[in-house]
DNA sequence: AAGTTTCCATACACTGGTGTATTGTATGGA
DNA sequence: TCCATACAATACACCAGTGTATGGAAACTT
């Protein structure tokens, strides 16, 4: 939602006379990535997506590395920065729970390029290691803006983290293995009601 | 040098005059694919792997893509396959799980080079319809195995198919962000343990 | 032992992609 | 008006990778 926003704000069209900058390539970068992943970024595709030649390109790049690691630092930065927004109010627990549920599960699989985005970056962490530093630098930090709310569920701070890290791996997964397909709508619902459930009833379980 | 070890039952060294099999060739790609994904899949990179040159690739394999499909049946047939030692013997149910918990987990997060291929296929499958369909055989059948198990849990079967969700949506969430870094074992180690004890209390709580 | 089949090597053509060098064209400032 | 700067187009060299054609050698066959 809120990225599909900033996009239409810098978008350009292929017959706008106005000149490019780097974060129009970049947001330009941000579909192919969706779509094809890392591997398959090719600079005469985007010039042709911003309807101008290669030239263009490397004035604004040194060169298709350059476009890459800009591509993951401005991934990083905005998903740090975004979880300023997400930050627990002082509510009810529950509702927030709630509320944290639907931003990481409804709301994220419905914002289909940033999720296949995200998925491309943590398959491409897998072969680059810029890439896996970045990754685990933005799972820690989600991880720990989880921790924040769930401290308040229980005393146990183990407990608190391990249940912070099966909400997220939980996200995570449903993120991989829901892509769409019928009743994945469904599904992700009832998952979230579940995890709900499963985290208000353990608040101070066990031990 | 490393995964020698494990490919060792059909592994062929360059100084082997044996001749190449299409399931040598198979077993090479998916060193490639574990390491670099489908993207970074060459002939000519399995043929020095195997001492040979693309000549050879060309006799077995009509096409490049022909070993990309092969690889992707022959993955789906042995995830499809191995369920079978997987299925639930009649003892507990408790032990059951935690030995289902430790296959999904512990067991799959040391076999580093399975889990590689894994996530690759997945991610293939985000730009590869056959793929897809592929990954969705196994995801359901996969699924649905652990529905059997969960049935002695709960009579009600739609909590029966959400709890069997949540398991596999964890444990594949598990596999893609926990990928060997320092406490991760640790971590898994104890996300088990926290599935267990949500399963077995969820077990006929709520409704 | 000669022929056939099976498997691999070598050489070449072709494609798609990067990077670079050179040139062209607006646009704003002195 | 003239020049510098910012941006883009074109053309080229170059490389990695696929696929194909052809030749050769070992291993069955008869």
């Amino acid at each position: 939602m809120s990225d599909s926003k900033t996009v239409a704000a810098s978008a350009r069209r292929a017959t706008d006379k106005t000149q490019l900058t780097r974060d129009n390539w970049l947001d330009a970068a941000a579909g192919e990535v969706a779509a094809g992943g890392f591997g398959h970024l090719r600079v005469l595709t985007l010039a042709k997506k911003l309807g101008v030649s290669r030239g263009s390109f490397y004035w604004h790049f040194k060169d298709h590395d350059d476009l890459v690691i800009s591509f993951l630092n401005r991934w990083r930065d905005r998903r740090l920065h975004e979880l300023q927004y997400w930050k627990p109010r002082d509510g009810e627990v529950e509702t927030e729970l709630r509320q944290i549920l639907e931003l990481l599960l409804t709301d994220a699989s419905r914002n289909i390029r940033r999720l296949q985005v995200e998925l491309a970056v943590r398959d491409y962490a897998r072969r680059n290691d810029y890439a896996a530093e970045l990754v685990n630098q933005v799972d820690a930090a989600r991880i720990n803006q989880n921790c924040t709310l769930f401290e308040r569920l229980s005393g146990d701070s183990q407990r608190v983290r391990d249940l912070s890290l099966l909400l997220y791996v939980a996200t995570i997964g449903s993120q991989v293995v829901l892509t769409g397909k019928k009743g994945d709508e469904e599904a992700i619902g009832r998952i979230e009601d579940l995890i709900a459930r499963v985290v208000l009833d353990q608040r101070d379980a066990g031990g």
